[in-house]
DNA sequence: AACGTTCGGGCGAACGTTCGCTTAAACGGT
DNA sequence: ACCGTTTAAGCGAACGTTCGCCCGAACGTT
C-alpha cells in the first residue's frame, strides 16, 4: 500500500504537482477555480503532506526538545509537570511539536546531547527547566549558540531568555503574612547554599524580617534537601529548643519540606496552625489535603510555559524580543496551617 | 552558515559521497583503510548526519507519539509520568524518541489527530496509557490499522497489544491482608461503574470476600470520582452508619480516595490502622508522608514501561510477538494505616 | 498594430540522504 | 595463460516536498 503523494493530487485535478503545493502553502496565482478542484482532489484522496520531506526542504522540524530529568531522589515534581504541559500546549498552537530525551542527571549532565539534536536537524531549539547558578546546560547552549529558552534564572550576567518566578517575593509575602498574624519568632528550612532559588526565597525572608524591625537569627536558619525528612528533622530541631529560643512559626522553601514538619509536628502533639504555624511552597496538588491543609505560595506556572514558548519560538523565527527575562509574581495562599 | 553535509565529508576524504554513507550505515564493501580516513573526516569536519533527509529517504522518523491528557481535575497523575519515564527511557536505547502531543478530553476525544500524525509520517506508532472499556482511541487506531501498544486493556474480544497489572489480584492482596489482620466486615470505596480497571479490582475484592467465607454487602460498596473528596464522604458515610452495620476496614480504589477517607476519619477522631484500617492503591510517591502511613499496592510502572515499548517496536518492526497481553503482578506495602 | 502588465500555471532544480546496480581491479585455481 | 569470483568503490536514481524563474495568454494602453 503505497501513500497518496502530492503528485496523485495533481494528476486527479490535471495540473501540475507544484501548483497544488502552492495551492496547499496558499501562497496565490492560482485560479479559484483550479483551487477548489484541487481541494476536492485532496479530501476525496485524504492526502496528507509528508512531513520529511517538508522539513528537509524547509530546513525545519517543527520540533522542541526537552530533556526529561528524573531527580535524583524520585520524588514528585508536579510543578515541572504541570510547566510541561502547558509548554506542549503554547507549542500546538504554533504548529510545534514536543520531543522528549533523557539525560543523566547522575553524574555530569551529558551536555552535547543537546547539540547532537540539533546538529541533526531533529529540533529547532530546547526549554529548560529547574535551572541553577552556573547551569551548565545553559553555559554550553549559550556558547554553541543553540536556541533555548528556560523556566529558572541563571548567573545574572549571562545573556539569555528566560521565565522565572520571583521567589523573593514569594518568601517575602510568606514573611508579612505570619508577622501580620502576630508571629515574632520566625524560622526558616532552607535547601543548601548553591540553590539559585534558595538564594532568592532567603533574600525575601530576610527582607521581610529587617522591614518589620526584626532580628534574622542564623541559628533558626536550618538548611538541607528537599525531602520530607529534612523537614522532619528541621521541626524536631526547633522544638528541642528551650522554649524561650523556639521560634513559633517556621517557613519552609517547598511544600515536600512544610509536610515534613507538619507532620513531626503533629506527631509531637502539636495543634499545627495554632501551637505552631507552618508554611510551604508551591502549592502541590496534595497541599490542601494534608491535616491541617498547608499555608503554601502558588505559581503561575501557566503563565511560565506560555512566556516560555513564546521567547523561544521568537528566537527561532528571528523576531525582535522586548524584554529577554521575565519575573512573574506568585500569590499566597492562606489556610490551616498558619 | 551552511551546514556540512555527507558531501563535504567525502570530499575531504577523497571519495564518492554514496561512498561515506556505505561507511555511516556500515554496511561492508569498503576497505579499512577508506574507512578510517572517512571517520576520519567526520571527526574533523563535525558531521552530524540531516534526519529529515534520512527520514524521507527511509520512510522512517524513529519517532512515537503520545497523547498527553490533562485529567479533568487537574489531580495528579504521579503513575503515568513515571510510565512516560519509563518508556521514553527504553526508547531511546532504540533510537527512537517521544514525541508528545496533546487531545482535547473535554468532550469527545479528537481520535483523527492520531491518523493525521501517523499519515503525515511523522510517527510510526503510539502509545497509550488511562485505557478504558470501548475505548474510542484503541477502536480508531486498530481500524485504521495504526501500530500502537496500551499501558492498560480493553474489551477482551480485541485483539491488540496492551500490558496491565493485575488489579484483581490487586485488590485480592489488600482483602486478604486484612481478613489476616482480623477484619471481617469490609467496604470498598470504588469507581462509577464503566471503569475497567475498576472493575477488576472489584473482582478482586469480592473474590477475596468469597474464599474467606465473608459475605458480599453492595450497602458497602460505594461509587465515586477519583478524588479526594469522595474518599472524605465515603468514610463520612461508613461513620454515619450504626455501629454494628459499620465496616472495620475500608479498602479503597486509589490512593487519592484513600487520602480523602483516612482525613476524614481521622478528622472525627478515629485513629486509623486502629479504630478502622483504610488502604489505597497506587503507592502515590505522598502516600507514605501521610499520618498515619498508607498501606497500598505498589504496581510495577517500570517494567510496564518497558514491555510495552518493546510491544511496540516489535510490531513496526514487523516481528512476530508472542503473547499480544502481558499481564503483571502489583506487589502490597503495608504500612500504619491497616 | 505594437507594446508593456498582469495573471495562471508549468518547469527544473534542490534539500541530504540511502539503495541497488554496475564497473574496475585484484585474486586464485585449473 | 585463461576465466570465474570476490572485493572496493562509483554512479544514477529516488524519497516528497518547496522555491524561484519562465512562459504563454489575455488584457488594456498609447
Amino acid at each position: 500500500m503505497t501513500r497518496i503523494t502530492i503528485k496523485d493530487v495533481a494528476a486527479r485535478s490535471g495540473v501540475s504537482y507544484q501548483t497544488v503545493s502552492k495551492v496547499l502553502n496558499n501562497q496565490g496565482n492560482v485560479s479559484a477555480e483550479t483551487e477548489a478542484r484541487i481541494w476536492q482532489a485532496v479530501e476525496e484522496l485524504g492526502y496528507k503532506p509528508n512531513i520529511s520531506a517538508r522539513n528537509l526542504r524547509t530546513q525545519s522540524s517543527n520540533l522542541i526538545g526537552y530533556a526529561w530529568q528524573r531527580s535524583v531522589d524520585d520524588s514528585p515534581r508536579p510543578i515541572l509537570d504541570q510547566f510541561l504541559y502547558d509548554a506542549v500546549y503554547t507549542f500546538e498552537q504554533h504548529g510545534y511539536h514536543l520531543l522528549t530525551f533523557l539525560v543523566d542527571v547522575d553524574d555530569k549532565p551529558d551536555v552535547p546531547i543537546y547539540k547532537e539534536l540539533y546538529d541533526r536537524r531533529q529540533v529547532e531549539g530546547f526549554i529548560l527547566a529547574d535551572t541553577n547558578h552556573n547551569d551548565p546546560r545553559i553555559a554550553y547552549l549559550m556558547e554553541q549558540n543553540i536556541p533555548f529558552a528556560s523556566f529558572g534564572r541563571a548567573n545574572t550576567e549571562w545573556d539569555f531568555c528566560w521565565v522565572d518566578i520571583d521567589g523573593r517575593h514569594g518568601l517575602r509575602i510568606v514573611v508579612d503574612h505570619l508577622i501580620q498574624r502576630g508571629h515574632q519568632r520566625i524560622g526558616l528550612l532552607a535547601w543548601p547554599e548553591g540553590s539559585e532559588a534558595g538564594a532568592y526565597r532567603e533574600e525575601g525572608f530576610a527582607a521581610g524580617l529587617r522591614e518589620a524591625g526584626l532580628e534574622l537569627r542564623q541559628d533558626w536558619v536550618l538548611r538541607g534537601n528537599n525531602t520530607v525528612q529534612f523537614g522532619a528533622a528541621g521541626m524536631q530541631h526547633f522544638r528541642s529548643l528551650p522554649e524561650a529560643e523556639r521560634p513559633t512559626a517556621v517557613a519552609c522553601v517547598s511544600d515536600l519540606i512544610a509536610i515534613g514538619a507538619l507532620n513531626d509536628a503533629s506527631a509531637a502533639g502539636l495543634i499545627v496552625g495554632q501551637d505552631i504555624a507552618i508554611t510551604g511552597y508551591d502549592d502541590i496538588p496534595m497541599a490542601q489535603y494534608f491535616t491541617p491543609s498547608l499555608t503554601t505560595v502558588r505559581q503561575p506556572i501557566a503563565t511560565v510555559g506560555q512566556q516560555v514558548v513564546d521567547l523561544l519560538l521568537k528566537q527561532i523565527k528571528g523576531q525582535p524580543i522586548a524584554e529577554k527575562g521575565i519575573l512573574l509574581k506568585p500569590e499566597l495562599v492562606i489556610r490551616e496551617s498558619s
